[in-house]
DNA sequence: AAGCTATAGTATCGTTATGGAACCAACTCA
DNA sequence: TGAGTTGGTTCCATAACGATACTATAGCTT
């Protein structure tokens, strides 16, 4: 039986894309990285229709991505944040900023730079391993079933 | 103006995703990671419909993700297999992977855990910083335009 | 006070993408 | 000879999406 068989409820890459496993989240979210907060801020950043984009963040604000806050009464009001779920995204969103800028580079350079305040070096983060600290090669990496699919493939 | 104003084209996040941004990809790509190289194992592996499998595996064939190699004649029949710039990908999968471990949780714990191999540890990777080694948090990262976006914004 | 703009949406409708099921063609194996 | 395997394609109904128009509340302006 192959591991990937068993359906793609096991499977943490489609629990997450269900979530951001769309055309316009991903671009949402980076959005908000670099640091659209309302409505119309994430819409001009995007260009997807209004229509779109609420259907979107609400989905983002059930799916605890986003969080709605109240910034003014009279009309009420309500920004979008990254909550702590959201947050812990940025990794995605960098490993496809790196992809994109060395395989889908435009003429001109890169589209945009980053610099790691901490050490003051203009960066691009790299994957690395949390134990021996070297950076990871996907050749270095042996996938083994984990406890809930062994459970699946022993019953 | 604002930097993403100017379009989603600049944007190494939105480039990477016209080719890796729909509900299907990355779980094709992920599949390939754990080995397949099929049609038909592809196919078991997500179980999206044969249509879709072929359009999605063609189109990533395109965007030279994977190439196509003949495994045997009569009929002739082709496996995918990733090329570099698909297996530059891995970060992008171990990111989600590592997000939906820990977000997206069922019960009866991992649905699959990575042995690094070089050091024998079992292990989820991080993303650090390639000159001071620290691992990176999104706050200490300062996003600025680059050379390409630079360009647009003065003309 | 009437009219224009900004913000944050909804509603409607036609087009595109997708899922489901059936079909096809070449070969293998019993 | 006839069922099964592999790697698809065709057809149709449904879901997602884009474009455009409309709504609602408030401030600013003349």
């Amino acid at each position: 039986m192959r591991w990937a068989d068993i359906g793609e409820d096991v499977c943490s890459v489609s629990r997450a894309l269900s979530v951001v496993g769309d055309r316009w989240t991903l671009l949402i979210i980076r959005s908000a990285f670099l640091g659209a907060r309302r409505f119309s801020e994430f819409q001009k950043d995007i260009g997807l229709t209004r229509h779109r984009l609420s259907d979107r963040l609400n989905k983002l604000v059930e799916d605890q991505v986003f969080e709605k806050v109240q910034y003014q009464s009279n009309p009420v009001r309500y920004e979008y944040r990254l909550t702590d779920r959201g947050k812990e995204l940025y990794p995605v969103i960098m490993t496809l900023v790196k992809w994109g800028d060395k395989w889908m580079a435009g003429d001109g350079g890169k589209p945009m730079e980053y610099e790691h305040k901490s050490c003051g070096n203009n960066i691009m983060p790299v994957l690395t391993c949390p134990e021996c600290h070297e950076e990871i090669d996907p050749h270095d990496m042996k996938a083994m079933p984990g406890p809930a699919l062994q459970a699946l493939m022993n019953g």
